[in-house]
DNA sequence: AAGGCTATGCTTATCGGTGAATATTTTCAT
DNA sequence: ATGAAAATATTCACCGATAAGCATAGCCTT
């Protein structure tokens, strides 16, 4: 399972150590994809797996729109004999990576995101304790 | 699996690399067909035979239809000793390719834009965040 | 046969990816 | 606390991919 908040550094080609927990869970090659707040999303395969087959089952115009989306925001990622992985330039440009990044484990994923950016993102104030509380008693939980 | 977003300009002569990721893929030779919305479609010749077969299997006038259109708009390319393929002039007419184009990866098949194109396609208002994540919702992201 | 056209291939430059080597930091067991 | 091992950071050198321009060969036209 992928949990915990890794502080990295980007070297001078782009490249970043993946954190030694999450190389089990993740295997030797998996799947980046832009996600939604500016961060990078990678994916095991077989997590990727999933998610493509039930974009392949979907018909109709949106859907091509979709599998263009998510198909094309993606790349596969192999992780050297060092442990680290390149993050192509578009994908830095994407999440706006400077040379120190967050690695965040999401249970499912594993997020990248600019170290300013992710520091910003957790000081939203829907992220305070009450608020928390708030959201966890509206789900259930 | 063909996934990723390149972007590559065709030479003087209508030649194109391609991304070296999908070589293996599609083969040494695939199949080039006119494609939905303004695009060019590739497939490798398994894949091809796939929707080939699929084609074969309609009934009715709709069915003759889109065999005419695909059948007649398909023709076989060869990827040369550097990775480049000739687009030829038919072909970049129908998707309006000037000289930068966008080769994206779309799982089974590989699809070539003209950049610009592309851009305005994928500013499609279906494909904001909002959108975005309710399809992952959807589809178990 | 001469000139020009087209298709194809070759050459070079640049940039990014890859791998190795080493330094530094962290973790863990003793 | 100390030393060993693992993880991470940094740098350098090399290789491969792409872009662009040029060269060659075959073919068509005149």
């Amino acid at each position: 399972m992928l949990i915990g908040e890794y502080f990295h550094n980007l070297d001078t080609k782009g490249r970043v150590s993946i954190p030694s927990k999450f190389r089990d869970d993740l295997g030797g090659t998996f799947v980046l994809s832009k996600g939604v707040n500016d961060c990078l999303c990678a994916y095991s395969k077989e997590e990727w797996e999933g998610f493509k087959e039930e974009l392949l089952g979907l018909r109709g115009a949106d859907a091509r729109m979709l599998r263009r989306f998510f198909f094309s925001g993606a790349t596969e990622c192999e992780i050297d004999t060092q442990g680290r992985v390149v993050i192509p330039p578009l994908y830095r440009e994407y999440a706006g990576l400077g040379r120190e990044v967050v690695i965040v484990g999401v249970s499912n994923c594993m997020e990248i995101w600019d170290k300013a950016a992710w520091e910003k993102y957790m000081q939203n104030p829907a992220l305070e304790s009450a608020e928390i509380e708030n959201a966890m008693e509206r789900l259930g939980l």
